[in-house]
RNA sequence: GGCCCGAUGGUCAAGCGGCUAAGACACCGCCCUUUCACGGCGGUAUCACGGGUUCGAUUCCCGUUCGGGUCACCA
């Protein structure tokens, strides 16, 4: 067979030659060990969770070592796409704290290994298309939906593995004149790979994730080019990595088992692949069953629910990385203020098995990180989120910003800061009682406190009261109101002879506590007051006498 | 069903032939305390199962089971 007259015949525009390309897009002048990490998301419009996973993984790759982290858009399914999605994907990864280098923006692209939509790069692929064919490695398969919906029954009924390989691949050799009668019939054809003859029946890979993997070779004529000439993700994702010098691809383990397509095509067409990085999926649990994080079911699984819910990326991030790298953590404990670059991040750190999505962890992950902030910045960060999120909250918060930031920083700085918000949805229950219009009685009065007793508290209290005491001063007063009713004035008195007294000084300031802000629990009573105001404080009290 | 990957407490996990099997979250208890927190200390709880190999297996090999992924002109 003629390889060199029907690739002619296949590609008669292709003007350009592969040693073209290889000139145009030289390697990367890059230091020793830089690394070049892609994302390749398709322009859907939706960005989760697992992008984010993966792009930081890519992100930290390359700029830990001093290469290139670049966008592609990989738009070859022209279903899928939805307009406006680079600008999603690019300001929602962006919102997150990663920043490409290169390739795909908002506004047009950046870089010198471009186009970076792969619907713009057809030229190319079939300039190395018509390689392919050209060695043998390639040829049309005219086979219609029907005759491969026909084979797979009967590979089923065979019970052979179903696919397009060995004797079922009925266009793999025909001859020139039966090609070229269909081709001027004009029928569709698309442009498959010819697997070859495998040596051996496996073949060993090292992923930089999983370590040493072993695969079977591929057998499979896969598709290189669909019917409209637009390649299919195997084909592009080897000649753009190629091309655009990639030296780690990062992806979802879901593509382990196409692997073998991609190795078999980097060596048909001489090049090196590039080193794999497999990510293990995230998981969640689900009436006892491990299952993937599914966009349908899980709210959490888009990032706009991060946003939504007022965590901060650098508390998403944080809790990614402890997912990500196993030893970060233990990092993180031993360098709770040092800046995230500086540490390394190792893709054989990396969970092989599937991680359930730990909310709880993510909290406590963002409660640690929000403690770290000054009362300016949560300030600034909470309105700015409320304004989009929440504008009755929004409106409260901004009324009086004196009055919003004293709220928010009690108990904050120190050396003991307090913890108790996770995010900024949650931080409105938990200073809604600063609020009058918010402010409701939600934990009942102590239990071991009678009726008469709250009451007598309550107006002894306000009997006593002054906005001007200082701490100890008001909290002497407590104590004296607890020996007064029988109390015992500090809690270790009540734990040594509990029958001398009705409870301790801390049942008091819960009573007082729950008049106030209507919670048991609730930052410093006195801190509280004094930013509350006298007036409004003790109305709050008066309420229950 | 074929193929691939995986399996350590409720969750995330360290571990790479020899330990009373780290640590974190959650949970429980205690301590500290001027209340609420923060913090400190401690506790419950794990090597899926069966065979090998070995003086010795959580660690290596083989099966089984279970979980996940994938078998498109989608990525």
């Amino acid at each position: 067979m003629d390889n060199k007259r029907l690739a002619r015949l296949l590609f008669p525009n292709v003007d350009k030659t592969p040693e073209y390309y290889e000139k145009l897009y030289p390697p990367r002048n890059l230091p020793e060990g830089a690394k070049v990490t892609r994302l390749g998301p398709s322009p859907t419009g939706f960005i989760h969770l697992g992008n984010l996973f993966g792009a930081i993984t890519d992100e930290r790759l390359a700029h830990q070592s001093g290469g290139v982290f670049f966008l592609r858009i990989e738009d070859t399914d022209n279903k899928r796409e939805v307009e406006g999605a680079v600008d999603v994907i690019v300001d929602t990864l962006s919102y997150f704290g990663v920043e490409f280098d290169e390739g795909a923006g908002k506004s047009g692209e950046t870089g010198a290994y471009g186009p970076y939509w792969q619907r713009q790069r057809a030229d190319i692929y079939h300039c190395f298309a018509k390689k392919l064919v050209e060695d043998g490695m390639a040829y049309p398969c005219f086979c219609t939906e029907e005759e491969l919906a026909d084979m797979r029954r009967r590979q089923e009924a065979e019970k052979a593995n179903p696919g397009y390989y060995g004797k079922w691949a009925v266009h793999r050799d025909w001859d020139l004149e039966h090609i070229e009668a269909a081709l001027a019939e004009g029928k569709p054809y698309v442009l498959r790979f010819r697997a070859p003859d495998p040596e051996g029946k496996y073949f060993k890979i090292r992923d930089a994730i999983r370590g040493e993997l072993s695969m079977p070779v591929n057998d499979i004529d896969f598709v290189l080019l669909k019917s409209d000439g637009i390649p299919t993700y195997h084909f592009a994702h080897v000649v753009d990595d190629h091309l655009m010098r990639t030296t780690h691809v990062v992806r979802g383990e879901e593509w382990l088992g196409t692997l073998p397509f991609h190795i078999a095509l980097f060596a048909a067409l001489g090049w090196k692949a590039p080193v794999y990085c497999h990510t293990a999926q995230l998981m969640k649990i689900d009436g006892g069953i491990k299952r993937k994080l599914s966009k349908r079911k899980d709210p959490e699984l888009s990032l706009d629910y991060y946003k939504n819910e007022g965590y901060l990326p650098g508390a998403v991030w944080e809790y990614l990385m402890t997912v990500l790298n196993s030893n970060f953590e233990d990092w993180r404990l031993a360098h709770p203020t040092a800046p995230i670059d500086d540490f390394k991040f190792t893709p054989n750190k990396m969970s092989v098995s599937g991680s359930l999505f730990d909310i709880d962890k993510l909290n406590d992950v963002s409660k640690n990180y929000l403690a770290t902030l000054d009362s300016e910045t949560v300030y600034k960060c909470v309105t700015d989120w409320a304004k989009v999120c929440d504008p009755e909250y929004y409106e409260l918060l901004t009324r009086d910003k004196d009055f919003s930031t004293k709220m928010i920083s009690i108990g904050r700085g120190g050396k003991k800061p307090r913890k108790d918000i996770s995010h900024w949805k949650q931080s409105k229950e938990f200073y809604s009682f600063f609020f009058d219009e918010l402010f409701k009685i939600e934990d009942d009065f102590p239990e071991n406190v009678s009726d008469s007793d709250r009451k007598a508290i309550l107006a002894k209290y306000l009997e006593t009261y002054d906005q001007n005491d200082d701490q100890s001063q008001w909290f002497d007063k407590v104590r004296a109101i607890a020996e007064d009713l029988g109390f015992a004035p500090q809690p270790k008195m009540y734990k040594q002879s509990p029958e001398l007294y009705k409870g301790h000084v801390g049942d008091v300031s819960a009573v007082i506590r729950v008049a106030v802000t209507g919670r048991q629990n609730s930052p410093d009573l006195w801190c509280v007051q004094q930013v509350l105001g006298e007036k409004r404080s003790l109305e709050r009290v008066r309420k229950h006498i």
